[in-house]
RNA sequence: GCCGGUGUAGCUCAGGGGUAGAGCGUUUCCUUGGUAAGGAAGAGGUCACGGGUUCAAAUCCCGUCAUUGGCUCCA
């Protein structure tokens, strides 16, 4: 007999060699059928492996993350299986489980496989599915692996093979259909009962773009049909939230091909939205410190030679700008902390100067792939909210935990809750991308790491994510399908100190290098309006949104009241509009509601007389007649409802 | 940059080798109304662009551009 610990510290003895499922069927034969995946002194392992020891066992269905990732990596098996039947020459790679379903690398050598091709491939899957056929794990030598695939001609599982250790090598069969696999597999195919191809696209193996590419299928499914409906539904939703579709129906910005790719051009309400949020972070900035700079869009290219961008980007950049003086070139500005290096070099200061805090809401222009430009979240002309801060090496700690506070501050006034903090290290692998000595990157990363965890924050580490010049804490926010997002960014840099020969005088009558801290806590105005716009459903903030009141006259009759309120109202600064349509109430109140205008105001013979106005919420409903002096506060208690920095 | 998809009216989209369709919006007229769609009539398109096949191309083929889902990249 062995123990076996449960999740709620339960202990069940059991003969050894039961399995997981056994233990399932002794708590519940309902909730044993439900269980598909479980877990045993941490290792994943099948529902049917023979439990041979004491320890502890947590059960999965499919509402656990663990349980949909045992599920969808199955499906990647039924996936492989389906392929493998339409196109017999295939070279199978990985098919690993996301967030969101799974997908399976393969080499279709001269095939290709497109939408069309979809619905096939998902009756084969359900049709493989329905013969509930068994994922059996089965352990084989390294030599019986390498031949099974050498057999196939498939290189690549070869190459997972030759790094794998010997003793440690399963296949999973299922039917007649054999793949590598480490395990972590539901039960049977039967499970699956709804399947759906998502898209497919071109994945480089190993992701290096160097390799071949191969044809990454991507796929979902469920154990109930009624799942992967109510999914596909959500996603129609989300796709609603997207902000190039509410940027068009709000007017916010649009692109012209002739203009260029990438390159927003922004319509008014949404240059006055831009501004609005400009002023905010402007206000509270001035608070914290800082002064705002205006420096040029381009610049000499000996400026990015010094501060080692030309070395690192040149190639990948918009290209130098000529004059017709032979040999001067110059360049678009891809970011600003070179210019405001050579602010700080314009005079000399002394420690009690220090910090220096140099803000520009400063446009640069990057020369990005083609195929990277997606609506403003990746453009090549953005304007991002930048400052650098010069400082002593004493005052480094206190500065950057001064902008992790603004940075919190900012996207708490937005009511970004749902956002990571990430810090971005070197690939300590690869050192050679970066600049600078070993010394100043353990400086630097040490700086970022105390700060974060000093100021409570859950961080997460990814290593090969810092700037080339030194290491960052990124605030990294989803879209409304997922895809996250680089927002806010600060990052500790000792090296363009060094490049551009920055100093100080001490106390002790001496030359020292201040540090200096790239931040910006929007990231770019484009890329935080488009995660906003997906985050509220262009539901803004009142002091945001570009149309805060429409006026609705009950008729002609009303216009000349309507718009004396509306004077009224621009008075006060509320910004509101008439819809003096030929319309009856209740369709202006539809429309109002559609366009998600926050306050309708009805005015009608009742108001005329009495001089007032009847108030309508977006969403809410009617609230009620009131002064015009009364709805005005109303209003403005809303804006100003947003804390103080 | 690479692998797929898409490009038809201001918007959302249907259609498809034989001279272009819907809904919404817009314009004009009627209606002057009280909290989620009043009625009628009209205007509006080189079917992204360039080439090819064909008696005939918006439709099929090739290329370009833009866009989109991924990959790679992201100072």
């Amino acid at each position: 007999m062995i123990k076996i610990t449960l999740p709620d510290g339960s202990i069940k003895e059991i003969e050894s060699g039961s399995t997981p499922l056994d233990v399932a069927k002794s708590i519940s034969e309902g909730f044993a059928r439900n269980v598909i995946s479980a877990k045993f002194n941490d290792k994943t392992i099948e529902t049917s492996t023979p439990l041979l020891e004491n320890g502890t066992l947590i059960l999965y269905t499919f509402n656990d993350v663990e349980g949909k990732k045992a599920f969808w990596h199955s499906s990647a098996h039924l996936l492989a299986q389906a392929i493998t039947f339409f196109y017999p020459k295939v070279k199978l790679t990985i098919g690993p489980a996301i967030e969101n379903g799974f997908y399976y690398d393969v080499d279709l050598g001269e095939d290709v496989i497109s939408e069309k091709d979809f619905p096939a491939i998902e009756k084969k899957m359900i049709e493989f599915a329905r013969g509930k056929f068994d994922f059996k794990l089965r352990e084989v030598s390294k030599k019986e692996a390498l031949d099974f695939y050498s057999k196939q001609n498939n290189e690549y599982k070869v190459e997972l093979i030759e790094n794998l250790e010997d003793g440690s090598i399963t296949f999973c069969d299922h039917s007649d259909f054999t793949d590598l696999c480490r395990g972590g597999h539901i039960p049977n195919t039967g499970i699956v009962k709804a399947v759906k191809i998502m898209s497919a696209a071109g994945a480089y193996w190993r992701g290096d773009e160097k390799n071949n590419q191969l044809t990454r299928i991507y796929g979902i499914s469920f154990p109930k049909q009624k799942m992967l409906t109510e999914y596909l539904e959500l996603l129609e939703e989300a796709k609603k939230r997207d902000h190039r579709k509410l940027g068009k129906e709000l007017e916010l910005f649009t692109f012209s091909a002739k203009v260029g790719q990438g390159l927003p051009l922004w319509l008014p309400k949404g240059a006055a939205l831009r501004d609005r949020l400009e002023q905010f972070l402007k206000k509270a900035q001035k608070k914290a410190g800082y002064e705002m700079v205006i420096t040029p869009h381009i610049g000499q290219k000996e400026l990015y030679v010094t501060s080692g961008h030309y070395a690192k980007y040149g190639e990948d950049s918009f290209q130098p700008i000529h004059t017709p003086k032979e040999g001067e070139e110059f360049l678009l500005k891809p970011m600003n902390c070179p210019h405001h290096c050579e602010i700080y070099n314009s005079k000399p200061f002394s420690y009690k100067d220090l910090p220096k805090r140099f803000a520009e809401f400063g446009t640069v222009y990057r020369y990005e792939q083609s195929g990277e430009l997606h609506g403003l979240t990746r453009v090549r002309g953005f304007t991002q909210d930048d400052a650098h801060i010069f400082c002593t090496p004493d005052q480094l700690d206190a500065e950057f935990k001064n902008v992790i506070d603004l940075v919190l501050y900012v996207f708490k006034s937005l009511s970004f809750e749902n956002f990571t903090a990430q810090v971005s290290l070197r690939d300590p692998n690869n050192k050679e991308k970066y600049i600078g000595s070993d010394e100043n990157w353990e400086k630097a990363e040490a700086a970022i790491i105390n700060a974060t965890k000093e100021k409570g924050l859950d961080y997460i580490v990814e290593y090969g994510e810092a700037a080339f010049y030194g290491p960052k804490l990124d605030f990294m926010v989803k879209d409304a399908l997922g895809r996250s997002w680089q927002l806010g960014t600060i990052q500790v840099d000792y090296n363009l100190p060094e490049r551009f020969e920055l100093s100080y005088k001490g106390a002790d009558n001496k030359l020292h290098r201040p540090v200096m801290i790239h931040r910006a806590p929007f990231g770019s105005m484009e890329r935080f309006i488009a995660v906003l716009l997906e985050h509220t459903g262009g539901k803004l903030p009142l002091w945001l949104i570009p149309e805060q009141v429409i006026i609705l006259p009950i008729s002609e009759k009303y216009q000349k009241y309507a718009e004396k309120v509306l004077h009224l109202l621009e008075n006060d600064e509320i910004r509101a509009l008439i819809d003096s349509r030929n319309e009856k109430t209740g369709r202006k109140i539809r429309d109002a509601e559609l366009n998600k205008i926050p306050y309708m105001v009805i005015v009608g013979e009742k108001e005329e007389e009495n001089e007032t106005i009847s108030i309508r919420k977006q969403g809410e409903g009617d609230l009620g007649t009131f002064s015009i002096k009364e709805f005005v506060s109303i209003i403005n208690k809303e804006i100003n409802s947003i804390e103080q920095f």
